[in-house]
RNA sequence: GGAGGGGUAGCGAAGUGGCUAAACGCGGCUGACUGUAACUCAGUUCCUUAGGGUUCGGCAGUUCGAAUCUGCCCCCCUCCA
């Protein structure tokens, strides 16, 4: 299969400039562009699928560049519903460098940083040289400003999409970038970039996007219990990860599949017959959450969760051994508490409950088990004696969130 | 610069002097069911030492009593210039 039909199959190919795309990804090897704004310190499962379109391209021979945008990072992007948060330059900076060297570790692109070119930029020079080619109803005209009309949008932000286009300038002209790639809510910038450069250098440039990864019921995909998926295991460890992947919904645990692992068109296709005849078994959630934690944390931290999960959710916690233990508890965040604290305020203290209100309220609801117990009494008390071992204790609220305490 | 309309819990949205810690919907959480699902149903969703305490953009007032009335300030939207 060549690679733009793969792509397609995919479901990775939401837009695309020109139907030249299909013929210059199949049959020739060019350098092309991705790019990130630094808004956290970590990259989450969400950037995971649009890099790993770059990873595809790579592999056929194509030149990736990884923009994280230190310079677009001070203006911000704007979302649909309101006006971002500025960030300090030295927090961009901070975020700049560790997204960096996770790109690196993970995937292994180039990376570059727009601050670098655009630090320099004089506002008369901006005006004249770019202005002049972004004609306002053009830019009106564009989604991401357009869904902002009625709430209001500042001149910063409405400015984003000609710096992205300046970005994809620079890189044409100096890196030979032909194509930029991103997700589908990039779309307007993408084509910003490509007018820019036609008008400019009189040359073609292509984009494409990819559709983004929803959940079944059309909401953001990528976040657990409220909390974003990251990539670094030391934020989510390979448990959470591979929990939240293992419970990918029926309906789109194949797209997940296409979209976040290698595996080839037949080992997906079986999967999917898997899906409709044993649904029960969710083999398909199994290989899904195998394939993307192997990737991405190796072999032994794919066992470590596999095991984890087993002991968890196939007995209970009292019935594990020692060694099974240590291992459970390895893939948790241990939360230090005090010896002897009554269970409500340790709830609070672990902020496994975020009130006491909360906390009484989980406790006398039937939802906490310690070490495997239910526990309903409101004044028990969390002490040595019913460690499981050492000074650890396990907590379950409700079916499947396990959290380590550790007494101190 | 002018005129008008707004700012209520995570979000949307009622409420226009006491019966309002604030209807309703969504979302979240928990329970039952189940496949560690989906659907459905039930409960719950400001804090608390459980007596209370602090809330309706901010500050200052009027009043026995304010989300509700007054003044000033901040922010947003629409139209006009």
């Amino acid at each position: 299969m060549k690679l733009f039909e793969e792509l397609q199959w995919r479901g990775l190919i939401n837009d695309i400039s020109s139907p030249e795309i299909e013929d210059m990804l199949n049959n020739k090897s060019v350098s092309f562009y991705i790019g990130t704004d630094p808004t956290g310190d970590s990259l989450h499962i969400g950037h995971y699928s649009s890099f790993l379109i770059a990873k595809r391209l790579k592999d056929a021979g194509h030149h990736p560049i990884l923009l994280v945008g230190g310079g677009t990072g001070l203006i911000g992007d704007p979302k649909p519903n309101t006006e971002r948060p500025m960030i300090t330059k030295e927090q961009l900076d901070h975020n700049y460098r560790k997204l960096r060297k996770q790109v690196e570790d993970i995937f292994g692109f180039e990376v570059v940083n727009n601050y670098d070119w655009m630090k320099d930029l004089n506002f008369l020079d901006y005006l004249r040289d770019y202005g002049k080619y972004f004609n306002l109803n053009y830019m009106l005209a564009k989604e991401t400003v357009k869904s902002r009309m009625d709430i209001g949008i500042t001149y910063t932000e409405f400015s984003y999409m000609i710096l992205q286009a300046l970005d994809f300038l620079h890189l044409f002209d100096q890196k030979n970038a032909v194509l930029q790639v991103g997700g589908q809510d990039q779309w307007g910038n993408i084509t910003a970039g490509i007018e820019l450069i036609r008008k400019k250098t009189g040359k073609e440039a292509f984009g494409f996007t990819m559709p983004l990864i929803t959940k079944a019921d059309g909401t953001k995909f990528g976040k657990s219990e409220g909390k974003a998926i990251w990539l670094d295991k030391n934020q989510t460890s390979s448990y959470e990860l591979y929990q939240f992947l293992v419970n990918a919904e029926d309906e789109k645990v194949i797209d997940y599949l296409k979209k976040l692992t290698f595996l080839d068109r037949p080992t997906i296709e079986a999967l999917e017959e898997k899906v409709k005849t044993e649904p029960f078994k969710r083999e398909a959630q199994k290989v899904l959450a195998k394939e993307v934690v192997t990737y991405l944390h190796g072999e032994e931290e794919y066992d470590k969760a596999l095991h984890i999960t087993n002991a968890l959710f196939k007995g209970n916690v009292q019935d594990l051994d020692k060694n099974e233990l240590i291992d459970a508890i390895r893939g948790f965040d241990t939360i230090q508490v005090n010896e002897g604290m009554d269970l409500v305020n340790c709830l609070v203290e672990s902020k496994i409950a975020s009130s006491k209100r909360e906390a009484r309220e989980f406790i006398s609801g039937n939802s906490i088990a310690v070490n495997g117990i239910k526990v309903t009494d409101l004044e028990y008390n969390v002490n040595q004696d019913q460690c499981i071992f050492n000074n650890y204790t396990i907590i379950k609220k409700g079916k499947r969130n396990y959290y380590v305490l550790e007494l101190v």
